[in-house]
RNA sequence: UGCCCGAUAGUAUAAAGGUAGUACGACUGUUUUUGGUGCAGUUUGUCCAGGUUCGAAUCCUGGUCGGGCAACCA
């Protein structure tokens, strides 16, 4: 057997049940979202490892939307949830909803409460909550606790029935009201709520909470490994006590934690949050942590999947940068994206030895780095040229391998050329650099013998066409939100959009819808300036790039 | 002053009583027609105190620190 990358602690927790015979062997887990939001990165290593462990072990994972409170769950989110998992690169054996099992959950409940293990309850919420005592001091019981089975039963069915309005009465499982784990002390099983569900329409009003609901859904699928976040571990003894009552399928929860990520958020509440109040465009804005987001900044499926196998799978609270991410999709995107010039910031260069109104086209590979460079595409160059502001300078610091009076680069695909001169306006502004070419040094047959430091890309002035980009930051100022005081909102970076309307790009770019619509090569590497991907805005008229990430700089940190 | 979970380089994650390793980050060199990539290297760590043991990141005891738990949310 070849060396094998250790297991994390589901993994082997996996392979003891796989070596003790545990359930034949059999691996079923689940992916259960509540469909009251968009998917995040979050979910995304919840996804990758449940449906990642079944791969591994031949198992097979359930899609289950856990919609048990209608209030909050729309079918817009239950599409938006398949969407993204299927993006991701997952397919799930069932689509299932716990709200399938209503009418199997409320047997189950009678059946509690036939043993007597579940009690109506007439109390008010803050009775309710009062009466549960604190984690020091233990509840104490409300007045009804103690009713008939009969009396139970019969509550129960007319809170079915619609004879109560809402919060008159709820259904709870005598427990302990005494019991260290405050989710032992009664918890609620049913609550009459007078709500339209997204499925089941009008034919309930009352609805099953998350506890009783969540096990019972696993044990009726027969999740083998039903794997959730830490803060459902105190909720662990009651999940096995339904099941335990109910003697049904003994599924077996494992928890880990959640994936928290620098200069971001990651809580439906606060993306909700920022989306209504408009600090974002939408759920899919390209700066939000949310799958969608990702997919349309241009992060691609294989980088995310990666990114969830580096960061691993423990107990420990956690905190991943950014940046892990963003090496992962600039290490897809290096191996994959065509290379392409594009100016953002731009200037205009005069080669005063070309003749004017010459066009000559240059050769540029598609991808150097793969065997066959992936074809070529052309590039006409002429006498005046659009390059980067930034890539000359009056007064040049010491290993500045760009332009500047006397310096010498070679533009990209094309030929070196040497700085002259330059021009100004009144105000001071550098509006014109003059160089002159060496005809012996273009690219691929240079035998000039001339060497340059610096390469720069460019586009020719004649022939480019403009584009808007998109360039994003972070979304928040500070690295980790939750050790700041106060809203989070204060710590919004409101500079992290920047949008460039008239950046000039190489006309092959012109192609990029067509290769859009057949979904190939939407990515590009713009040479220099980082990994762009086209937005879903762009027009043949106006083509809009998404910067996902830039590449790494060595030299602009000094 | 309850119960539960956790603690290994800056950030994550391994080492199941026997050499503290890997990735990202940072830094250095090298290659390069992208200051990218590649390649080579450097850097930084077991929360504390006791105990068990030939030997402890690992087991035990006590402490410290961080997190969670008292929604008719999930």
């Amino acid at each position: 057997m070849s060396e094998e990358r250790s297991l994390n602690f589901i993994e082997e927790i996996v392979e003891e049940d796989i070596r003790n015979g545990k359930n034949d062997g059999r691996v079923l887990t689940r992916f259960p979202p509540e469909p009251n939001g968009y998917l995040h990165i979050g979910h995304a290593k919840s996804i990758c490892l449940n449906f990642g462990l079944a791969q591994k072990y031949n198992g097979k994972t359930n899609l289950r939307f856990d919609d048990t409170n209608p209030s909050t769950e729309e079918t817009e989110y239950v599409d938006s949830i398949k969407t993204d998992v299927k993006w991701l690169g997952f397919n799930w054996d069932k689509e299932l909803y716990s709200s399938d099992y209503f009418d199997q959950l409320f047997d189950f409940a009678v059946a509690l409460i036939s043993k007597g293990l579940a009690y109506v309850d007439d109390s008010t919420a803050e009775e309710i909550a009062a009466s549960k005592g604190t984690p020091t001091e233990p509840g104490k019981p409300t007045p009804n606790r103690d009713r008939s089975i009969e009396e139970n039963l019969q509550l129960f069915n007319e809170m079915k029935d619609g004879v109560y309005p809402d919060g008159a009465k709820v259904l709870r499982a005598k427990i302990d009201l005494a019991n260290s784990n405050m989710h032992l002390r009664d918890p609620l099983m049913y609550r009459i709520k007078w709500a339209h569900h997204h499925r089941t329409g009008d034919k309930w009003c009352i609805y099953p909470m998350y506890d009783f609901a969540h096990g019972q859904s696993d044990s009726i699928e027969e999740i083998t490994h039903s794997i959730c976040t830490l803060e459902f571990i105190p909720h662990r003894p009651l999940y096995e006590w339904f099941i335990d009552q109910l003697n049904i399928f003994p599924s077996k929860q494992y928890e880990f934690a959640r994936l928290n990520m620098t200069y971001t958020v990651m809580s439906k509440r606060k993306l909700l949050q920022l989306v209504n109040e408009k600090h974002v465009t939408g759920w899919d804005d390209p700066r939000m942590p949310t799958i969608s987001g990702l997919r349309r900044r241009g992060y691609t499926p294989l980088s995310i999947r990666n990114f969830c196998e580096k960061i691993g799978v423990a107990k420990r609270e956690n905190i991943i940068d950014v940046s892990l991410l963003e090496f992962c999709i600039r290490e897809d995107l290096n191996k994959s994206a065509w290379r392409r010039m594009a100016v953002l910031d731009p200037i205009k260069l005069v080669i005063t030895n070309y003749p004017e109104g010459q066009t000559e086209i240059l050769i540029g590979e598609n991808n150097p780095e793969a065997e066959d460079g992936e074809g070529n595409r052309d590039i006409p160059f002429t006498n005046e040229m659009w390059i980067e502001r930034e890539d000359f300078m009056e007064i040049p610091p010491k290993k500045f391998f760009r332009l500047g009076v006397g310096l010498s680069v070679r533009l990209k695909h094309a030929y070196i050329v040497k700085c002259d001169s330059f021009v100004k306006d009144e105000s001071g502004n550098v509006t014109e650099i003059h160089c002159t070419y060496f005809p012996e040094s273009k690219s691929g047959s240079d035998t000039s013998g001339i060497s340059v430091k610096g390469t720069i890309h460019w586009v020719s002035a004649q022939n480019a066409k403009t584009a808007e980009i998109r360039l994003y930051d972070r979304l928040f100022k500070v690295e980790d939100l939750s050790i700041e005081e106060g809203d989070f909102k204060n710590y919004i970076n409101q500079d992290s959009l920047q949008v460039i309307k008239n950046a000039f790009v190489e006309p092959d770019l012109l192609n990029a819808l067509n290769q859009k619509s057949i979904n190939e090569h939407i990515r590009y590497q713009f040479i220099r300036k980082g990994y762009f991907a086209l937005d879903d805005d762009s027009t043949p008229e106006n083509l809009v790039f998404n910067r996902i990430v830039t590449l790494k700089d060595a030299w602009t940190k000094k």
